[in-house]
DNA sequence: TCGATAATTGTTATCGATAACAATTCCCTG
DNA sequence: CAGGGAATTGTTATCGATAACAATTATCGA
């Protein structure tokens, strides 16, 4: 029974080369004769060899690791996106460690940064609703190459985006062809980056169409507070529709509308943002604006790697348009006279 | 500018000692002086020094990184334990990298197993529904520490469980209680360990209650799945209450009973299994199972840490009671007459 | 005050890979 | 067939920490 495990040493004396050589068939060195590779490759499956990464780490100063940064995994955006940046990631050899922050602000996202920068990682995806306030210093990465997902373009810092404002846009234009002319929102809370785009294409939607801002709330993302706040809105208006900043608070206000018989669609349209899963499922199904998160974690996934690989690229910071996916919660207005 | 990062050496330099005793400040050793000790902590927030941890898991064997393997991140019960998993390892102040499968099958599992020892991780939590078949071969964990959760307890293998036949029972129990006496089930993919679990549940407490088994779906846990069976179900019996094995198919079901104008909780009564954050508000709040996932997650860990530091202990698989969460769904049998 | 023992500090070897450079072999041309 | 350049292989140093052991200094009781 052997105790240590085979090393780079002995797939060397096994194959009679130089550990140097094996290193060279090991990362796919031009200058080694075909009779030697294959000699190598066969002790390194006789011998069940497998590189030390924390040699190879110290060696050559890279860990072939990348690290995210992600807000509350368990919801479904951060959740997807950082399931297809691990997909995209083992698909280049790259490994994943995962680091979250306890709130969105700037203190725990820099705590959260040096965690990762100091484990060594190549390179970060920030899953962090950065804001204008929330720079991160360049001192804090210290050199490691970085993408933000969902989060205030800086100039330094590539990019992915879904395009939020846009997305908003679109929900509530949809609002006003169905004839609504008083459109609320529940928006996220004020902090977060998501929060403030899908706010402004509410607010630009309506300008647009010369309609006035219907009522506002805030949320902080939970259905809890989405059926609290439709209910102040229903209680202090007279909207006859609702674009809600997420899928989730509009199943509270699905419920809630439901509890005090206002029927949806027919007397409040509701649109949301996301489209979860159990969207399509809700009743009534749930009109919504669909995000992409997997491409967008593929996307930022190249990018990180461009930046750690020195590519350069013209793209520097990446929108992704999302989709109108429209279903029952929503009609046209049915004027009462 | 330097180029390289601050090493102990350059600490050791600072301080007038030897590297080995900035060694020993760092790991805790009980014999150093107070004055030296606190000569050298100055010195490293002096320099702004951090070890390199390629260095010291070369060194020591050790990359205090753990590794979880999960199927499928995007689901609640995984994120979340996850999440838990993630939190904990940092408060004893472990790195987490993740890896997920691609399948359920025993291939796809080894394979993700062998990405992590590969990687070098100290330890393993596999977030994996392994069923009988899914054995574990020694060869493949080559003697890394590793605890299961939810998945079938082997006999070397420590693992962590919420009692899904007692959770399970437990539903279809208080169905019984109402007065239901044609009580359908939809199970969860035949493979998963917590589907047959559940089923065996269903089972249990029809039994134990002399009633013959009701109507048998299965579905792939999606919402899509529970929307098709629940029509099977009602097309083929007259069952008045189904106990379905996850919320989101238990979606699907109060989805497609609403379209077929059976009225929940009236004329089927629906419970479900997880207590996902949007359960309570759906229309109508459901009844289900609540499972601890953060306590899971939080005591899978303890469980890897002991085995990580040779620690023993008595309790080697650990079974988490989940709670009856009874909500609108469920309602007593109205008998026809 | 001496010596034994404990407490503290230092020196050298080691982990397993890659980097940099040196040496050898091969092949082709004149 | 000599010689030059390319292709292939080998040797040694290095990354930055801990382990093992050696050396020095304190401390205490007889």
């Amino acid at each position: 029974m052997r105790k240590r495990a085979v090393s780079m040493l002995d797939v060397a004396a096994y194959s009679h080369v130089s550990h140097q050589t094996v290193s060279r068939v090991l990362n796919n060195h031009k200058n080694v004769s075909f009779k030697t590779r294959s000699k190598v490759l066969e002790a390194i499956k006789e011998l069940g060899y497998a590189p030390n990464l924390a040699a190879r780490a110290l060696s050559n100063g890279k860990t072939t690791t990348i690290g995210v940064l992600s807000y509350n995994s368990t919801l479904f955006g951060p959740a997807s996106m950082l399931h297809a940046v691990q997909n995209a990631a083992r698909d280049v050899g790259y490994a994943v460690t995962l680091a979250t922050t306890k709130g969105v602000n700037e203190i725990a996202i820099s705590a959260g940064i040096k965690e990762l920068v100091q484990s060594g990682v190549d390179g970060i995806i920030l899953i962090t609703p950065l804001t204008r306030g929330n720079q991160i210093s360049k001192e804090t990465l210290s050199g490691t190459p970085c993408v933000i997902v969902e989060g205030e373009s800086l100039k330094d810092i590539p990019s992915v985006n879904v395009d939020q404002l846009t997305g908003a846009q679109k929900a509530v234009e949809y609002l006003i062809t169905l004839g609504h002319t008083n459109i609320a929102h529940i928006s996220g809370p004020s902090t977060w980056y998501e929060a403030s785009k899908r706010r402004e294409g509410w607010k630009k939607a309506l300008k647009n169409a010369g309609l006035e801002l219907g009522p506002l709330e805030f949320g902080d993302w939970s259905a809890n507070s989405g059926y609290r706040a439709i209910k102040e809105i229903v209680k202090g208006s007279n909207a006859t529709a609702v674009f809600v900043a997420n899928d989730a608070m509009a199943l509270g206000v699905l419920k809630a509308l439901n509890e005090l018989k206002v029927k949806v669609p027919t007397e409040m349209s509701v649109a949301g943002f996301d489209d979860i899963p159990e969207s399509e499922f809700l009743i009534p199904g749930l009109t919504t604006i669909r995000q992409d998160f997997l491409s967008v974690g593929k996307l930022s996934l190249e990018l990180l790697m461009d930046r750690i690989e020195k590519r350069t690229r013209d793209s520097f910071h990446i929108a992704i348009q999302p989709e109108l996916i429209v279903r029952k919660s929503t009609a046209p207005l049915i004027t009462k006279r």
